[in-house]
DNA sequence: CGAATCATTGAACGTGCTCAACTTCCGTGG
DNA sequence: CCACGGAAGTTGAGCACGTTCAATGATTCG
């Protein structure tokens, strides 16, 4: 799947992210974009259209490969084969609770902590630790970031350079950056990131 | 349960709305209030939390009454009963459509867009036909309304006025209001409201 | 009737957006 | 190898929308 490449969202079917970035979101008539999730490797993509709300996609920000799980065969199995079930349900669990952080995020905080909250995140999803400190590469442009977080690309620039200057980052390049202290980055935002591992374990425990 | 009154959420008690008007929220340490989702008589309240994100609470913003569910004691059953599993799902899956729909009104729409979308909406939950047009008590204050909107209350407030010389809906008093024509109220919003009738006929059918 | 709460309106301010110029980085072709 | 062109990123100036703070008006409840 190449990157710009779109898929209509379907309900009875969902991909897994095998590889690359993909990106869920919905395109307004007249041109704005709101990216709803972001999916990395391992992450299953629920699309859920309804009629209120403009067409509804997954795109693929990065060349990627996603494996189709077509449900309309095993419909009649929902419900009765339990670990089917329980997987779907964590899935959908999961995204709700990716919604609710991402919807304090647009309707309360401001640029600056988005964007840290974000640099959070995405170096505990796809980052990798260096003796320098965390190592991401951000396969996004701006616009991508922007339209993620609800800003413009001209915003989300001009944060990222407050963010060196703050030395919350160090950029190695317009797509690489270096988190040497992540807790100082997280300490920014009111709300932890997602992805953190420690938090993985809780949210297992308290799932259904 | 009193106007006011929060429950801490917890992963395996649902609630479901017999009457009044409860609110799905988020608390952030600094006072900041996000309203994730509004839930009127027969929704059911599926509270999810994170450590990531702050407190998440179940508040009533009028007098209501819940009838809990407690899945803990059917815990098993999830995944066997196919009928409790299928409407499990349902709910889950009706409250990550609402979260799309919400998080591109947080992140795309301006403060009229996201007024009218809610007026309109309100209006086919809860308004009534009459006459006059459709006539719907809000039983929310300004503040609510702001923390559901991700605006604040004296910005609420002006933008009702602007509603109301638009003459796209005539405010009897400060908690109701008479929308004469509802086409020109969605017209102002580039998304429909997740609540009109005849999305729901078309959501059924995309359900698993 | 008085007090308290909520809603409305105004003025000043700040953040993010728009539009535009400029830079940097690549890939391509002369 | 260098020159050119396009795409993406950065930065600045001016503007618009929403916020903050404060004053006033309306409504409700004791």
């Amino acid at each position: 799947m190449q990157r710009g490449e779109r898929l209509r969202a379907g309900c009875l079917k969902l991909w897994r992210v095998l590889d690359g970035l993909v990106a869920l979101g919905i395109l307004l008539p007249d041109g704005r974009r709101q990216i709803v999730c972001l999916s990395t490797p391992g992450d299953v993509v629920c699309p859920v259209s309804t009629q209120a709300v403009g067409d509804m996609w997954v795109e693929a920000l990065t060349p990627s490969e996603l494996e189709e799980i077509d449900l309309s065969a095993q419909h009649q199995n929902i419900g009765r084969d339990p670990g089917l079930t329980a997987a779907l349900f964590s899935m959908v669990h999961q995204q709700v609770k990716c919604a609710s952080a991402h919807l304090v995020t647009l309707g309360r905080l401001d640029g600056m902590e988005r964007v840290c909250l974000f640099l959070a995140d995405m170096a505990w999803r796809v980052g990798q630790d260096t003796p320098g400190g965390r190592r991401v590469h951000l396969p996004l442009n701006r616009e991508d970031i922007a339209d993620y977080l609800g800003l413009n690309a001209e915003t989300v620039s001009r944060i990222f350079s407050r963010v060196k200057k703050a030395k919350l980052a160090i950029f190695l390049s317009p797509t690489d950056y270096l988190v040497t202290d992540m807790t100082a980055l997280e300490r920014r935002a009111p709300i932890g990131p997602t992805h953190r591992p420690t938090a993985a374990e809780d949210d297992a425990e308290r799932q259904f």
